[in-house]
DNA sequence: CTGGATCCGTCGGGATACTG
DNA sequence: CAGTATCCCGACGGATCCAG
């Protein structure tokens, strides 16, 4: 990888979204202060491994900051640095191109399928 | 995956960027049209099979065009596609963050050495 | 409740050899 | 030159069980 000095500064961004349930997470802090039992609630198809996984990727990213509760139950609140709501920007640009994306795939497959 | 209605279109504009070498071969065909030997020579460590497999799925994406000339020995042309070239704001909105994202984790890991 | 530990399957990507 | 065909491997994510 020396071969993009110039701009392999675009890979560093995608860590931070690349991950299968990343953006579910990030999209979801972006609302507030979430539990991990709240998380896993509001991402039905992740498993506990997963989603600690990917939390503590963001956290040593230190786009999200976790908290412990001492207290019994166990009790940890996830939420969003200062820092990780720089990231909103990003993940709304890249959204609004993905709907563009959608549209004209949509419209190149009707055209292809008027032409049979 | 119908947790995040709202929110999943980001993950379609991801998929024209998620790939180890995507995003350089956008980058090189944002200068202009490429030949497969050009981006081959362009991006060291990639092999043929990868590339041309990187290359199908933009070009599937439309992202890409491919023009193949007949002639011996053979040629093939890549270039964006009018529609390709709306990447690129996106890409450089990635890659900002980017820079800034690297630069914040340098200065908080020099800060956390400072205080060894 | 919030994880860690373990095992396992899948898939993207790589090495090599072959072809039109 | 521009690929395809095969085989291979490691990383990521999933399932399950265990623990503080």
């Amino acid at each position: 990888m020396d071969n993009d000095m110039q701009y392999c500064t675009v890979e560093p961004a995608l860590d931070v979204i690349v991950g299968k349930w990343k953006i579910s997470i990030l999209f979801l802090l972006f609302q507030g202060t979430k539990r991990f039992s709240e998380l896993q609630r509001d991402i039905p198809d992740i498993t506990k491994k997963v989603l600690a996984s990917q939390l503590r990727e963001l956290e040593e990213q230190d786009i999200i900051r976790r908290v412990v509760y001492a207290v019994v139950p166990p009790k940890v609140e996830y939420s969003l640095t200062e820092y990780g709501h720089s990231v909103k920007p990003v993940l709304q640009t890249i959204h609004q191109w993905g709907r563009a994306h959608l549209e004209h795939m949509g419209l190149k497959k009707g055209i292809e399928e008027t032409t049979t």
